[in-house]
DNA sequence: CATTATGGTATCGAGACGATACTACCATTG
DNA sequence: CAATGGTAGTATCGTCTCGATACCATAATG
């Protein structure tokens, strides 16, 4: 039980190490940390309710501070652009530009990742989504990080009539593209 | 296809997060950084021929004036001893002090990973284990990463009378708790 | 309104990390 | 034996991360 344990740390710890690793190497082609790189990620995958500086402070894990100066920086490199939001002015929202974009097309996941992706069998990469996801959840749940899940299996979402949801938490309407992209206040159904 | 690995590619890239936020929370508390820990951690796992600056280098993916840098500031900590090779006199071993032990045993894995394990059934975490070590070797190798393997399963490894065994590469003499540590000159029998 | 909370920025300092240059030692080859 | 090349490790420097703190603007609440 401890051994299984200590047995899983070293490879979540060895994994991360690896992607930690391939991440700064695929970075420093364009001349990005590996900070800027998931800051770009994530907004490639959030809603527009999550797109600002404090949804990728809470889903990254570091400080307001930190962010601020990381998109900074991004914005100089022009892979994003910033609007104020209509109805709260202490509000941005960050877009990413083209530029942007194309970035990431190119370089995430990373070409290591990529081909050890395929050398997996279908059955070996079903699982192991699977089980991630699993883990993945107790980990957030016991570290009190939010879960950050795609808006469609949110308690909050709620369906209309044919192919139009609704946010119960927001109060707004959602089409089925929002649904599809994950959300800061996400809660899963059963906890 | 593309997107299973754009999912999986999800799951690593949070998992990594969340552990890299788990690390450095674990170790405010005792005024030590991500990497520390993970020198401490690496010198409780390794053998007597990897506890070596450019051991360490290489499995945590650095180079080796960081972690030059880095041993500096744990040995003023006295969580580490520096002490020379016998035969060359360009190699330092480093050792685990008994407060590095101490400290280890507190906080690796950290609270928030062990409540996670606990949460999943013993079929769940042993199919993550499973499909994380395949995973994670494939990893390792489309990243041109040394395996650092436990000594036995090393393909060098050669079994000699009554539980004593043999390194065919050092041609050296291996107890059968040498065996059971990583080690930098790992390789897999079957490539 | 006054107070408090929230989103965001600015600034500073400790430390990570890579790059480079350097020393010391080993190994090989003529 | 030199001479040469390779390896282990250190020292130093600059860039960047990241947390801490202070601060400002706007929103929400009494």
């Amino acid at each position: 039980m401890g051994v299984k344990t200590n047995q899983l740390y070293d490879y979540t710890e060895r994994l991360s190490e690896v992607m930690r690793v391939s991440a700064r190497n695929v970075g420093a082609k364009y001349g990005l940390q590996p900070v800027q790189i998931q800051v770009l990620r994530y907004l490639s995958l959030c809603n527009r309710f999550s797109d600002t500086p404090m949804g990728i402070t809470e889903y990254l894990g570091l400080t307001k501070g930190t962010v601020s100066q990381t998109l900074k920086v991004l914005e100089k490199k022009d892979y994003i652009t910033k609007c104020a939001d209509d109805l709260d002015k202490r509000i941005a929202h960050i877009k990413l530009t083209q530029a942007g974009k194309g970035l990431l097309n190119d370089i995430v996941p990373p070409p290591g990742f990529k081909a050890a992706c395929a050398r997996l069998t279908d059955e070996q990469s079903a699982a192991l989504g699977d089980v991630l996801e699993q883990f993945l959840l107790q980990l957030l749940q016991t570290n009190s990080m939010k879960t950050f899940g795609l808006c469609y299996t949110c308690r909050y979402n709620k369906k209309q009539d044919a192919g139009n949801y609704m946010c119960a938490l927001l109060n707004i309407d959602l089409s089925l593209d929002d649904t599809q992209l994950i959300c800061r206040e996400h809660v899963l159904e059963h906890i």
